[in-house]
Formats: structure tokens, sequence, C-alpha cells
DNA sequence: GAGCACTGC
């Protein structure tokens, strides 16, 4: 490794350390492994293996019908059974992958008859998109003769911290981030967790007193385990890293790359690469462009900060600092585990018939900002399961963000925020911002009969995530959508999107390439066709011909007065897109 | 019809 890389960069890339033990701070914890956990349980009954000789028929049975593919969440209850029947008191803390496993779990603890007085038992779901993650409850002792029982993800693992736990169970796995560089595409998928992972797991029964871990998964599992998870180089896309690597100046990007303890693909080294290029941050020569440039001073992923710096150009800045603020921390939508529809139709209402999740979250934003102005923050963000919390760090992440367009000279504040807003309420030029920044993430809608079916480049069928407000929508307004993010789990999905329109895809979108036969445009190599007559062909082309060139004197010269400069092109350009109903 | 978690400027 160079010396020049910064410690930051090195950890976040190139591996996690190892959670250090230290002696003395937490009590010993006991391990059981499936085999002892099925032996106390007594959770099956019947048959053979010879590995587990010394275990009785019906441990050896259930190892020998034990999946490792999913939680099986009878054993867990059992486990749960077992604790509050036979051990002393204190909290039980569950680990499971997911939403679906704490949910459906919560139902089966709470309708067993082993509970028997409801009022001894607190059972409480803890994930990082439900509202229980602020309630004190999670945290506080129960009353004496009550045993608290937390379900909960990886989240327990290490960012929050129960004192009062004195069991953990342990299911041995964990939600997982991959990146498929064949496909392009972000998976999040259930896995076994590392070793260290699960020494962490245990640990976290010994805090107050001596405790036990029971881990659902044979010893055997363990030992086959990662001592760590891959370092996170192997397993994210690498456009940001790769625009630092620029702009540290560590020389070319591959051949820095290759020297990483674990080198990554170089698929994945490619794929950034070639985006970089897509939206123009770097040349032909893998170069910075002076677009480039800019995007290595905003700490955000290379989209989202063109969508700020095309915000900032195009005069509708306070929206663009929402969405990138928004899109750059979780989401402050919250999912009460009873009332999902609920929180469905807050969403939807947000974005009323924009056909847009990134309109939605603008939405939300300001109806907080207007809420907590006439003072009732607290009701409005009930009723509309929004996270106060979080609404807070994209207020705060928005004004950093605002600092930074300033510092780099595509604000000046002494003029006042309405010269850089001037089309904020305007959602087509929104429409068309997003365009500029989530691009070249567009998904055609096709229409099939009474729905629509979404295509993109890279993997073909696509689907709409079912927490997104576009899932319902059967005919779309307009002929393609432009997404942040397509992950794989179940299926592969886009998650948030935008509804846009050819015009926007055609200002905003890539390269205009005039296709074979010459009477059209095409763009993503050939991917997306555009056809019209050549009277319409050379106004569009004219037009992004001078959008382009407007883009072009700013961005080498950020103190340029667009409002001056670009007037004529700016208003024909709103116009254009106000008439994005018209076919042709 | 589905939502692991973190981090930095």
């Amino acid at each position: 490794m160079s010396a020049t890389i910064n410690a930051d960069l090195f950890s976040k890339y190139f591996g996690n350390a190892p959670t250090i033990h230290i002696p003395g701070l937490t009590f010993p914890v006991q391990e059981l492994f499936l085999e002892d956990v099925l032996e106390k349980t007594r959770y099956a009954d019947a048959d053979i293996s010879s590995v587990y000789k010394s275990y009785s028929a019906s441990t050896r049975q259930s190892l020998e019908a034990w999946s490792g593919s999913e939680t099986d969440l009878g054993l867990v209850e059992a486990t749960i059974e077992y604790i509050c029947r036979h051990e002393g008191p204190g909290a039980i803390l569950v680990f499971l992958t997911g939403w679906d496993e704490i949910s459906k779990l919560l139902d089966n603890v709470k309708s067993n008859n082993f509970i028997g007085d409801p009022s001894k038992f607190l059972v409480l779901p803890l994930h990082g998109s439900m509202p229980t993650i602020n309630q004190r409850e999670i945290f506080d002792r129960p009353p004496s003769g009550m045993r608290k029982i937390v379900l909960a993800t990886n989240i327990a693992e290490s960012s929050i911290t129960i004192d009062d736990v004195v069991y953990v169970i342990d299911c041995g796995k964990a939600k997982e981030t991959s990146y498929d560089a064949l496909n392009k595409l972000a998976c999040l998928l259930p896995s076994w967790i590392s070793q260290a992972s699960a020494h962490q797991r245990r640990g976290r029964a010994g805090r107050v007193q001596p405790g036990i871990c029971y881990r659902l998964y044979p010893k055997m599992v363990h030992d086959a385990m990662l001592q760590y998870q891959l370092p996170e180089i192997l397993r994210t896309p690498l456009q940001e890293l790769c625009l630092q690597i620029k702009s540290l100046q560590l020389g070319a990007i591959g051949s820095f790359l290759a020297k990483a303890l674990q080198p990554p693909d170089a698929l994945s080294v490619q794929n950034a690469v070639e985006l970089l290029k897509t939206i123009g941050a770097l040349d032909d020569a893998e170069e910075l462009t002076p677009l480039g440039r800019h995007l290595c001073t905003l700490p955000v992923e290379p989209n989202i900060g063109k969508m700020l710096l095309m915000g900032s150009i195009f005069q509708c800045v306070n929206p663009a600092l929402t969405i990138a603020a928004a899109l750059a921390s979780r989401s402050p939508f919250v999912l009460p585990i009873n009332r999902k529809e609920e929180a469905d139709e807050a969403k939807r209402f947000f974005a009323g018939d924009s056909c847009s999740d990134h309109i939605a979250l603008l939405k939300a934003f300001e109806g907080w900002k207007e809420a907590k102005r006439s003072g009732n923050e607290k009701s409005f963000c009930w009723e509309n399961f929004l996270s106060i919390q979080t609404l807070k760090m994209i207020s705060d992440m928005r004004l950093q963000f605002l600092d930074l367009l300033s510092d780099i000279g595509f604000v000046d504040k002494s003029k006042g925020a309405n010269v850089y807003n001037q089309y904020s309420d305007d959602m087509e030029m929104v429409c068309a911002i997003l365009c500029a920044g989530l691009y070249p993430n567009v998904a055609q809608c096709k229409r099939r009969g009474k729905r629509t079916a979404l295509y993109t480049k890279e993997v073909g069928k696509v689907d709409i995530h079912p927490a997104s407000v576009n899932a319902g929508v059967h005919i779309f307004p307009l002929p393609y959508l432009v997404y942040s993010e397509k992950v794989k789990t179940s299926s592969v999905y886009i998650r948030d999107s935008t509804n846009i329109s050819d015009y926007a895809l055609l200002m905003f979108g890539g390269n205009l390439i005039p296709s074979k036969n010459g009477d059209g445009i095409e763009m993503l190599d050939g991917y997306l066709q555009f056809s019209a007559s050549k009277s319409v062909l050379g106004l569009i082309k004219k037009l992004r011909g001078e959008v382009d060139r407007l883009l072009k004197r700013k961005i080498e010269d950020p103190k340029l007065d667009v409002n001056v400069e670009g007037k004529g092109v700016v208003a024909a350009l709103v116009e254009l897109l106000h008439n994005q109903n018209v076919r042709y």
C-alpha cells in the first residue's frame, strides 16, 4: 500500500478491524451449539448420524434435517421457551436476519401459551426502520418479574447495546450486501456471519453478569465460517473510490487497486471507470474532467454529486439539496410492524400524482419543516410515519452540501436563496435534474396490456420495489423511470424511482448519437432509441448542444451567471419540459 | 408485495 492513502480510506475499503476483546470489561459467556440446544430443548424427536453419536436420537435426527437455508423460527421459539422455563432472570436477545423474521417471530411468541401471563413478558422488535429504535423501553430494565425479549437484526451487534441481556440466541446469519459485477447489481442476501461477528454476538450476553449464548447452528458450521467478513472493497460498487484515487493522484486506477491487500475484481473496477466516463467525470484517457474535479469535493456518490451541481445550475437548489441528502442517508419513513398499509399510504400521499419516490421524499421533508415552524413537529411525524431523527440528519447534511456548493463557487450565499430557486416549485424541472443526476440508471416502461413492464440495459426485466410509491402504478404517464438503486433480493428491484419524459432524457441523459439508419437518436449504446421528424430532431439536437455548451462554461467557471448568460437556453428548456405529454 | 448495518469528509 502507498503511504499516501489516509487511514479512513484504508479502513473503509481495505478491511474491517476485528472486534477487540478487552478482558475484564465483559463477563464470561457460555457457548452452546445447535447439538447442545437440541439436546436441551428436545425440539424434535427421532433418528441417526455418526458424528453426533454421543447425542440423543432426536438430536441426531434434527441435525440431519437441519437446513442452513433459512432460520428455523420454531427452534428459536423453543429456545426462548426453554430459557423462560429453566434459566434465571435476565433479558433475551435474539439475532435474526431481517424484518420478515422479526415480524413472524413476534406474532408466534406473543401467541405462544408458554408465555402464560403476558404481563410477565415484554417482547420488542428492534430493526433500523422500525420506530421502536428510538424508544426507551428497549434499554430500560423491565420491572422485576418481567422478562424482556428483544428480537433484533445486526443492529444489536454493535450499534445498539442493551445492557441487561443475559441470554443471546444467534441464528448465525445476517443480510449482507455484495456486488455482482457481471450484472452491475448490488445484492442484499442472507449469508453466514463471520466468526468475528459470532464472537461479538456472544459477547452481548455478558455485560452485567455471566451469560449464555445459544447458537442455532452446529459447531462444524461455526468452524467453517470465515474468520472475518469480506472487506468492503470486494462487496460494493467502486465509483466513489475510483474518483478519490484520481483526485489523490495515486496513478492509474486499475494498477493502483491491483496493489490492494485483496484487490477487487477487474470487472468491478472496469464498471466503475465506465460509469465515471458515462456521467462525464472522467475522459477517455481516465483523467478527471472539470466536472470530475468538482465531484471529488462532494462527499457523496458521483451521481448524487452531479444532481447537486445540476440543481444549483438550473435554479432548483433546494429540492436538489433535499433529495441528495435523503438519498445519502437512510429513508426518513419508518415502518411500524402492524401498520404497514397506513405507512405506504402516507408515502403515496406525499408523492401525489408525481409517480416519484424522490418527490415523496422532498414533500415529506418540506412538510416536516413547515410543521416544525408551526410547532406540531411531533404529531406531523407520528401521523405521517416519519423519523424526526432521520429528518434532522437530512437537514444537517443539506446545510453541509450547501456550504460545499458555496465553497466551489456554484452558490453565492450573498445573492440570497431566491436566485438559486427560481424553478424549485417546478416539478418538471426537478424531475429533469433527477434525470441528470441518476443517469444512466434508466428503465424503459413498456406497456403490456393493462400493465407496464420495466426493462434495464444490464439485467433486462426488473420490478419496482414494493415499498415504492410506483409499486401499484399500472400505466405510467411518461415512458421512462430513473432510479437511485437497483438491488437483488428475492427479485431484482429498482428502489426509489421517478417517472420522466423523453425530453428530460434527451436534454439531461447521455450523449445523443445519431442512429445507424440516420433518422433517429440513440443513447446508452443504442439501448434507448428516439425517433421524430427531421425538423424536431434538428431542434432537439440544437437545444441540447446549447445546454451542453452552457454547462461546460458554467462548470469550467462556476462564477458564470446562468440567469444572464443562459437565460434563453433555460427558458427554452423549461418550455420543452412542460410539453412532455406531446408524443412524436 | 418487501424493508442487514456502518463510515467519512
